[in-house]
DNA sequence: ATACTTGCAAATGATTTGCCAGTGT
DNA sequence: ACACTGGCAAATCATTTGCAAGTAT
């Protein structure tokens, strides 16, 4: 067991790490997945398989749409990744590192990224009285904002 | 402006008063939108727009499915139906009068129908706290139920 | 060498759209 | 009559699946 190096380890592992944990489960680093992983990187925002799959609007070489999904589902299984549905669009993947509760307006769609722990009550009220832990990075809490209540 | 007959009335208005409602907004009661009424009014649970194109398995006859998507769109224009995602499988429909709070589970799909308020005050901190105001009516709470978290 | 992977095409599921014939009023 | 509707096929969008060819280890 290593020392984490100084720097942005923690909060959001490097590429190496990525590919350290792929070859941990006996999976190979292939070039598609390097790509998939360092759009992830790079992307600021959570993205869609497709701008994925586009190179980030070709920033990165494009790669085969098929593959990206592929990749993406083996990168949550190993919990380098999650993906949140925003109700109208695409799902939109983020390094795990990254991961956020939401508030979306199911009328105009916007979306609201929250300060982690924001909903921290809320998510305890539901589990005491329902049993039910949400996971609004996930499936986010939609409703309608003010301008279109 | 006339008085509410007794009955069913005020929770579930008839087939008959919806009917009405769409003659005053110069729609006409087409045997498809009374089909489509009927199996609404006839289901217990909120109903896929396919199984009322189905006539519910049968029950009534079959009609086609992109006029059901059609006509429950012009229902819910009206304020006679909703419909709730339920985050697995298509939307299901129901009558106004019938609308209900869902809790779901995003790993097994377990559904929990709640009692009208149950949710009252978890909305309320929402919407004071965020400006949102959640209708988990439409948009469930997802998280993971007690088996599977 | 030999699994694991990719890339491409085709399938899927839910819903929407175009269009013309049919029908309620 | 005449606009509103229904029915059917085709299009869309996001995602998944099948499979043969390619490639990391």
């Amino acid at each position: 067991m290593t020392v984490s190096p100084p720097g942005p380890a923690l909060s959001a592992p490097t590429l190496d790490h990525a590919l350290g944990v792929l070859h941990a489960n006996g999976l190979r680093a292939s070039s598609a997945r390097r790509l998939a992983l360092e759009a992830l990187y790079a992307a600021e925002e959570p993205v869609s398989a497709e701008r994925i799959a586009g190179g980030l609007d070709g920033r990165l070489p494009p790669s085969d749409l098929a593959s990206v999904y592929r990749n993406l589902e083996t990168f949550e299984r190993l919990g380098l990744v999650r993906h949140v549905h925003l109700v109208q669009g695409p799902g939109l993947y983020a390094l795990a590192a990254r991961e956020r509760d939401y508030l979306v307006c199911e009328r105009c769609g916007a979306i609201r990224p929250l300060m982690p722990g924001a909903l921290a009550d809320v998510r305890e009220v539901v589990k005491r009285r329902f049993g039910l832990t949400p996971r609004f990075s996930h499936h986010p809490l939609v409703g309608l904002c003010e301008d279109c209540a």
